[in-house]
DNA sequence: GGTTAGTACGAACGTTCGTGCTTTTTTATA
DNA sequence: TATAAAAAAGCACGAACGTTCGTACTAACC
């Protein structure tokens, strides 16, 4: 009995079978895209038949969706979970955005999200709108912090914190220079130094 | 006889089809990416007949890098020319800046940079190349204008401008909401206070 | 007037896609 | 251990993909 698992799915086989699939399904999607995301390729890649793999899901929309949950989880486990042991307001959008770079760099391909967000923003749908209110909570999360530590506009405080990061991610995938993540940290340094002691 | 035109094309019948060709190519592939731009899909909206449009080109590949340069032309035809007028520096970072929104709000889809930057920057080849040589070129030209401008770190100014803009596009396409451009804006006038008087 | 190049067409190719049905194998429980 | 349920595989389908091929029609040049 978990004492955390309110909530929890029974550890079924195939429960476990889902979630392997779905953490390569991440994986792959972050490179291919939630388009060039194939069943054939997955199941090639997990060593199973296209078959059985589509029977844990029933259509590809529902592999999509479920594909955004899970990167929802992972990017909750890596970036925001490890940030809550930091104070509230400044402090805590530094860890955020430092966990941030962290992620990205344990990636293979590039970043879930901006991979996907640039893929589905003019191709409207319900994995268009699961995309979209996950970045919405994300920059209603900075959002947050940002009024909490007390800046005079939270939101375009958080929307330059927000652009700076992806915009990392973006140079970085494109060009392979390291160096835009200190380019990247100095624009940071700029904007917490806007931040009222 | 064009003044401007030592390397202009003959204008011809085949000429004036291919460019009409290129023209939507770069629309199709500003929505769907340049691996969803479909032979058949763009042939089927200029009416015209699969086999008569791939002989223009001779492969998918061709056609692809063919799009990126005409979107490369369509980027310096409304983007930098018009920029041209204001003096170098500072105010020619402002209206490379303004010219970009303008650009973006005429597009039905989204930025063709934008989407093709992340579509393959996880997708090495002659496209990825070809993509990344124009951003770099766009970057590089930022970075001159800083200097000239006078920023003590013309990498990191020009970065963050560039961030900036692409995050409001980003923004701006998933969600709608046409208040981003302010919050881009603000960042912008932050930055532009930076500047030596 | 006959030849040649440029331009476009329709049909068909082999492949891959998502998906439906049926069968076999594995897992869990009584 | 027997048996029902769950999971995985096998097989086939229709559609769409990029590409090739043979063939018209048009315009220019000898």
């Amino acid at each position: 009995m978990d004492v955390a698992g309110a909530t929890e799915t029974k550890e079924t086989k195939g429960a476990r079978t889902r979630a392997a699939i779905l953490e390569r399904a991440v994986d792959l999607a972050s490179v291919e895209g939630l388009e060039g995301l194939t069943i054939g390729r997955l199941a090639g890649e997990l060593e199973m038949s296209k078959s059985g793999l589509f029977a844990h899901f029933g259509s590809k929309l529902d592999l999509q969706l479920a594909t955004v949950d899970a990167a929802a989880d992972r990017f909750r486990r890596i970036v925001i979970e490890p940030s809550l042991a930091a104070p509230d307001g400044g402090p805590r959008l530094r860890a955020m955005a430092e966990h941030y770079f962290e992620y990205l760099e344990t990636f293979t391909g590039g970043c879930f999200w901006g991979a996907t967000a640039s893929e589905y923003d003019d191709r409207p749908g319900p994995v268009r709108d699961a995309i979209a209110a996950a970045m919405d909570l994300w920059i209603a999360e900075l959002t947050r912090q940002a009024s909490i530590a007390g800046v005079a506009d939270p939101d375009r405080y958080a929307f330059e914190l927000y652009a700076v990061v992806m915009g990392a991610n973006s140079r970085f995938r494109l060009s392979g220079e390291r160096r835009v993540f200190d380019l990247a940290r100095a624009a940071l340094a700029r904007l917490e130094a806007e931040l009222p002691a």
